[in-house]
DNA sequence: TGTACATCAGTGAACGCGCGTTCACTGATGTAC
DNA sequence: TGTACATCAGTGAACGCGCGTTCACTGATGTAC
């Protein structure tokens, strides 16, 4: 389909939607304007009539990694089936999504969390902590987890997710056969037992 | 001092130590072979007698990275004192040292881990998982420790340290105020509680 | 309803730098005799 | 103990590519009258 692309008014949005399948697949070196240009069918400069310079293309593009991680917490959780001990095991869906998603789009977990894409615009982009945050309140308010550990139960449980996720997400690094479900149910147990949640 | 350099007799070690530097304070992105050459006072391609690419380079600086993590979870361990508790608060020195690492020195503790560098040569260097192993064998040796979550253990522990170092680690991600001692202690006693060890 | 004109969003060519790597070379070192 | 020669570890200049960015430009669009 070889339409004009002079004022092809949805450029930002193409260019964006390109950088994410290229980050996905290829990890957040691959995310290079003029390959991004030529994927729109466009003049590397035609960039920069929506990004004033690369990174801060970059950190939109983190900003939409992180995005599709929240979305993916969000979505376990809502698969989560009501009934007994529902408040834990949307908690413990939850974690699950997490290391799974690091493992299932290492390219998107890397883009999201790499390290020198400055400009965290705001705070800090909010949505996975937040649905962390009220999952833990779920469980304080139903008595399925005790309330003194709630102040530090965030960072406990984010850690031990963020860490085995990024043990296993790379791939270079992933210690051959580890097997993924296992730790995962390991890891995420332990998350229980240290937030003094017994079954 | 200038030496006659050729036949320095000692390149490869003293390279290595001006990328240890240069990824110590700027990070891994900071190891560019000509600036090396340039800190020896030699010339780009001598380094070429001592490394096939700069890639086994990069390898090589990674591995003393991940040494030097070892070589601070080792010395922490041994300046605690004996006496009661002492293999449990070995263990959490250990724990603490790593998050400590990855806080103290963040370019090491991004090298020893920066993804894409491939050739792991050994099946992954194994000192500092050593170390954290050892420390589990003796908290279960005396009691310390229920046997039955020895298994998973690890993984445990190392995810959550892992996890709160990367968090911590990164300059540009530090959510401001975030008061390092205190999440630290949150979290070794997260793990703590996960492996079933009760004061 | 048509025309003039500002504005917007592209083009395409080139610039320039950073950086790994190559290549023919040369000075120093060690060893055989 | 000295000389010939292989070998080792450097030099220095250049190559070449990847990549962000700039700049003068031009085609399309919308709006005032």
């Amino acid at each position: 389909v070889t339409e004009s692309h002079y004022h092809h008014g949805n450029l930002r949005a193409e260019l964006l939607a390109h950088a994410l399948r290229r980050v996905r697949e290829h990890g957040p070196g691959a995310l290079v304007l003029r390959d991004l240009a030529k994927d729109a069918g466009v003049s590397p400069a035609a960039a920069y009539r929506h990004f004033d310079t690369i990174d801060h293309l970059r950190a939109e593009v983190a900003r939409l990694a992180r995005q599709e991680l929240a979305a993916a917490m969000l979505s376990a959780r809502n698969r989560t089936s009501r009934g007994r001990n529902a408040s834990l095991r949307r908690f413990e869906a939850i974690g699950r999504a997490y290391v799974r998603f690091a493992v299932d789009e290492p390219g998107w977990f890397e883009t999201a969390f790499a390290k020198g894409t400055v400009l965290p615009t705001t705070p800090e982009d909010p949505a996975a902590w937040d649905v962390l945050v009220g999952a833990l309140n779920e469980m304080v308010a139903d008595g399925t987890m005790p309330a003194r550990y709630r102040e530090s139960a965030p960072l406990v449980a984010w850690a031990s997710v963020h860490g085995l996720g990024a043990l296993l997400s790379s791939t270079t690094q992933r210690p051959d056969g580890t097997p993924v479900d296992a730790a995962i149910d390991d890891v995420v147990a332990g998350v229980v037992r240290a937030l003094g949640i017994s079954r």
